[in-house]
DNA sequence: TGATCTTACGTTTAGCGTAACAATA
DNA sequence: TATTGTTACGCTAAACGTAAGATCA
């Protein structure tokens, strides 16, 4: 019977030429690697080396050995990964949103639907979850349009409008409504990990510079102390208090309110069905 | 790291249902298999079992699991199948010939040609012949008639001729030549494992009966001390001096005289390029 | 002399079966 | 009570490393 212990040392004799440089590789003595190379012989039952009175090399059939044995050894490599990375897909769901807020009303949904399983997200760009999702990398993709693609489901699920906010006497302080364009220039205070915002910001206001916070409590310090505007959405909750005796103004642009839409493979609807059933999911 | 002995036992606890008739089947005692099992499931790093106090099943990842180890052990079977098999063919030529004639001299010139491997010859009927040779299962074909098949080669190389041998006095021993509707009705004493030439004697004199002797022996004898005619070739050496005071008529029948024609699959054309020098091998 | 492979030897590990136990139908 | 799976225990066999031997460059 084949051991794929003595087999990873077989291929290793292969790769490394002699028994010694294999044996050192692999952490093991010289006479167990000998050893093992005659038991691997045995199991085939055919000659495997030509042995001189200090050198072994691999036959003919020997070559032809370890060409399968590679392809076996690479069979259960797979094997081994497979099996835990099926578990998984039993027992976790893995979401990636293209900002954070969606994920305040998704993630508590999916733990309350799930409690048995794990629930990890992450904020990614939008181009990469669209690509997990086919890939089946990742179970539930946010992203902040719709798409249409074979075997992708999609619905729109949330509107998110972004605002900006301003101390009484800020220059703006007195717009009822701004653009992109009459904020261009000013300098903000920002929030880190806030997914494709972040991008749409500097893409927007190209002249203005961006004081990003990666700490929360040095963001909400600042935002409390400084007069440098900053921003927020219809789904930011001001648990700080931070925003208290700021003004808020919406923005117009269309870029500036996005309706995020919920991305999974189809053939992973119907794992996900309670879950979506308040959703109205409809192929593309 | 997996153990192929162990996953053997798993896949039988698949099969069986229980660890005692796995076991049962497996000629091991139940705690063995039950710690194999404990091996497998920390070999894969997941739960594969679901355990109630006295009954184990597996969980949705030990079904996954045992649907991938069978994948390995079919690939593990194949590899300790496919070696030899590989070493054989680099060691050893087999030969099947559709009657003995034409082995008389193809299997000498074979061993001189190739005195480090191991001639195996054996007679078949034509048409399993030239399956083998394209199935690669045979190195070597001859046949009676030339085939034309892609990646076949195929020469001519030897011709033989039937005779028949009689007793002075026979009816037939006047004759200075026949036909097989002359010898039809007539009884023969015939050799065993003479290839295609019985079912040709069968068919062409289907009113005679013929007396088949296995025994090389009791043949001699027999034609030796009896008056039934048998049946001899150009290339029959009568060695054992059976045939004296016989006459030997020949037939004169197109069925009577072969051309024998040897075979073999293209891509061996090297590995016999020796061999093959004396004849004028062409491809069809 | 340094590198290589093999054999010998003693220790340690791990694999196996028997026996005992717990739980179920 | 018969069947099933797990745990405990003792024995055996196999695996390992060190050491020694043999051969070659």
């Amino acid at each position: 019977m084949l051991n794929l212990i003595e087999l990873e040392q077989f291929v290793a004799f292969a790769d490394y030429g002699t028994l010694s440089k294999a044996a050192e590789h692999l952490n093991i003595s010289q006479p167990t690697i000998t050893r093992s190379m005659q038991h691997v012989e045995d199991a085939f039952g055919v000659p495997l080396f030509i042995r001189e009175k200090n050198r072994i090399t691999l036959s003919p059939t020997g070559k032809k050995a370890v060409s399968c044995v590679r392809v076996l050894l690479a069979t259960s490599r797979d094997t081994v990964d497979q099996v835990p990375r099926y578990h998984k897909s039993l027992h976790s769901v893995t979401v990636e949103s293209c900002a954070p807020a969606p994920l305040w009303t998704v993630l508590p949904e999916l733990s309350s639907h799930y409690p048995d399983m794990s629930i990890s997200s992450c904020i990614q760009n939008p181009d990469d979850i669209l690509n997990h999702v086919i890939a089946h990398t990742c179970d539930i993709g946010i992203l902040p349009y719709p798409v249409e693609s074979k075997g992708i489901l999609c619905t729109p699920i949330l509107k998110e409008a972004l605002s900006i906010c301003v101390r009484p006497g800020h220059d703006l302080a007195s717009m009822e409504r701004l653009t992109f364009s009459d904020l261009n220039g000013f300098n903000f205070l920002l929030r880190s990990e806030i997914g494709f915002w972040d991008a749409m910001c500097r893409k927007t206001m190209p002249a203005s510079k961006f004081l990003v916070q990666t700490d929360d409590f040095a963001f909400q310090e600042l935002v409390y102390e400084s007069t440098l505007p900053c921003f927020t959405t219809n789904l930011a909750a001001d648990n700080s208090g931070m925003l208290q005796g700021r003004i808020v103004i919406p923005i117009t642009d269309p870029e500036a309110t996005v309706t995020y839409h919920l991305i999974l493979s189809a053939n992973k609807s119907n794992a996900f069905r309670g879950f979506l059933r308040k959703y109205s999911v409809l192929p593309y």
